[in-house]
RNA sequence: CGGGGUGUAGCUCAGACUGGUAGAGCGCUACGUUCGGGACGUAGAAGUCGCAGGUUCAAAUCCUGUCACCCCGACCA
């Protein structure tokens, strides 16, 4: 490709919009434009990339022995209606009506429709195991779309079905998808991690996500550092308490605390370390009343725990102000576990304290030296908390880092949910009727792209993986339209090229150097050639390589060679 | 949806408090000089000041409403 041919608009500033740097960077480059609020135009040299990702992604899948279709973006509401999701899913889901008023919606996901296409297509065990794929756009109503491409409401998802005459089969339709999302990550130049994950509102058994690790990622993930363990931070348990507590040494005092509401001020007002602190939290229950969940001051409730425990709602609230008053007669920021009147659930590392700090339920008013079963009764326990630096690891080895991440994909072993629900049976060898059980994976291919960029990018630009790069080799010319040499030299090469199949964008435009370097080093392609009066003259060109950084010399007469032998695979 | 913020040229922004008839830089067009790290000069195109009301002799500026977008919290590929 031409560049002079190709209309790209690329930017020395930063859009105000733009948060993060792969956001930038895409606006930029101009991979994207924003049309609307979570809504992109890929532009053609944005597309390219993303038809990469697609390509490797459909070769492992099929390669896997998944079977590619394409599924209608408009779905009926009665499907929706008939697994009962279309009240579930909420205003994420986006309704419309055509013209004779009849319900739809846009395909946030495909279970229903893929289960539609089972029960109809699928009649015998001797069809299992099989596994139904597509490439194609979604649309989910996101509270709040943000980061470009990243959390878009529109995005391109690879979303896979499997089904299963047992449980034994799923299990190995999911290490066969596990183990090709590992290549395709891998083939895509891309650092990641599969992490052990909550099942969330889609449900099922065993679900592991893939995290391409960057610091900018929303999601934690705790890592064990003896390679053993890895799992979302909502997930990964903390250690149990061991029974045994340090004797109490303290006496119960009351301190005034005046205006100190959070374990920060506390800690430094009585100069404790906060660790040694517990906070109280009051959350909504589940039986119209409210729970207090008691952590260390130094820990950070865990919600997706919390909401799991019985007598406490799903999703998980926190009390309104109002409702705390009234339940434990103080306000936030003073209350603690003696003498409540509500439901306390403690987290481990608090119930192992002794001589500890907590609210005195009392506005102003804080205990120290408080201890479990001397000044109240020993505590109900469970896991409340995130886990932290430097906690064990819950496969037995080896302690947890805490580390971001972007998700790029979802692998779930969903059971019957769907076959149950959709009533999608085959006959099984005895004849009788059976759901079959069902996986699901999904890949945000749009986000694969914002993900690559995070993690791979410098001051000056994009430094693309080279298997996803737009193109493979830029070709620059310096003094373009004023030497003949350069011209000639750079066309003959540009066809050798072209020719040889390499990906290659020519910088065939009249402009200055630096306009040109920048350009090149902004759409960070892999491998730059750099083509001036100085090199041809003495038979050599001058070899760039984004990534590393590496320069150095070809001869003019065996470029072709030479960059084969750069570039990799 | 709650909280905060912003809408002025394609982009980044000034102008607003103190109303007086539209600005800068980048980008774009033409010409000239320049040419291995985002050049310079000259000339030029380009804005219903988000939209709708209101106040006023006069509104980008003040008031009201509305829409869009961005940022911080609960969901997800």
């Amino acid at each position: 490709m031409r560049l002079s041919r190709y209309p790209i608009n690329t930017a020395k500033e930063t859009p105000a919009e733009a948060e993060v740097i792969s956001h930038q960077l895409m606006l930029r480059a101009g991979l994207i434009r924003r049309l609307a609020a979570g809504i992109y135009t890929f532009l053609p040299m944005g597309l390219r990339t993303l038809r990469k990702v697609e390509r490797i992604i459909r070769e492992e899948m099929d390669r896997a022995g998944a079977l590619e279709l394409l599924m209608p973006a408009v779905q009926p509401a009665e499907l929706w209606q008939e697994s009962g999701r279309w009240e579930q899913y909420g205003p994420e889901l986006l309704r419309l009506k055509d013209r004779h008023a009849r319900e739809f919606v846009i395909g946030p996901t495909h279970e229903e429709v893929i289960t539609d296409i089972a029960r109809r297509d699928l009649k015998s065990y001797r069809q299992l195991p099989v596994n139904f794929y597509q490439i194609q756009t979604k649309f989910r109503d996101e509270i709040r779309p943000r980061f470009g491409v990243m959390r878009g409401r529109e995005f391109i998802m690879k979303d896979a079905y499997s089904f299963h005459i047992d449980e034994a089969s799923l299990a190995q339709g999911y290490e066969t998808m596990k183990v090709a999302y590992s290549r395709m990550f891998e083939r895509m130049g891309l650092s990641f991690c599969a992490v052990r994950a909550d099942t969330g509102a889609i449900g099922g058994n065993a679900s592991e996500e893939f995290q391409v690790l960057a610091d900018s990622g929303e999601d934690a993930i705790a890592v064990s550092s003896s390679g053993d363990y890895a799992a979302n931070v909502e997930l990964a348990p903390a250690p149990a308490w061991s029974g045994v507590r340090a004797p109490a040494q303290q006496a119960l005092t009351p301190v005034a605390t005046p205006a100190a509401r959070s374990i920060a001020q506390v800690s430094s007002m009585l100069n404790v370390a906060a660790a040694q602190c517990v906070k109280t939290l009051v959350v909504d229950g589940s039986a119209g009343n409210v729970v207090a969940l008691v952590l260390r001051g130094d820990h950070e409730l865990n919600a997706v725990k919390a909401q799991k425990l019985d007598g406490i709602a799903s999703p998980l609230r926190m009390a309104s102000p109002a409702r705390i008053i009234e339940a434990t007669g103080v306000a936030p920021g003073f209350i603690g576990p003696v003498g409540l009147k509500i439901p306390v659930m403690v987290d481990h590392a608090a119930a192992a304290l002794a001589d500890f700090v907590c609210g005195a339920n009392e506005k102003d008013l804080h205990l120290t030296g408080v201890n479990w079963a001397r000044d109240l009764s020993e505590p109900q326990v469970a896991d409340l908390r995130n886990v932290v630096n430097g906690d064990p690891s819950p496969a037995g080895s080896g302690t947890l880092t805490i580390r971001r991440g972007i998700e790029v994909g979802h692998i779930f072993q969903l059971g019957r949910k769907y076959s149950d629900a959709m009533k999608a049976t085959v006959l099984d060898p005895s004849g009788q009727n059976l759901a079959p059980f069902m996986g699901c994976y999904g890949i945000g291919v749009t986000r694969i792209v914002a993900a690559a960029i995070e993690q791979n990018h410098d001051e000056k630009g994009i430094c693309w993986p080279e298997p996803i790069a737009p193109f493979t080799v830029m070709l620059l010319t310096l003094n373009h339209d004023r030497s003949e040499a350069v011209r000639q030299t750079a066309d003959t090469l540009y066809a050798e090229l072209e020719k040889a199949g390499i990906d290659v964008l020519y910088d065939d435009r009249d402009a200055r150097p630096g306009v040109k370097f920048a350009d090149a080093e902004l759409l960070g392609i892999p491998h730059c050639v750099v083509i001036g009066d100085r090199g041809v003259a003495a038979g050599k060109l001058e070899y760039r390589n984004r990534r590393t950084g590496e320069t150095g010399e070809l001869a003019a007469d065996a470029v072709l060679a030479e960059l084969r032998h750069r570039i990799a695979g």
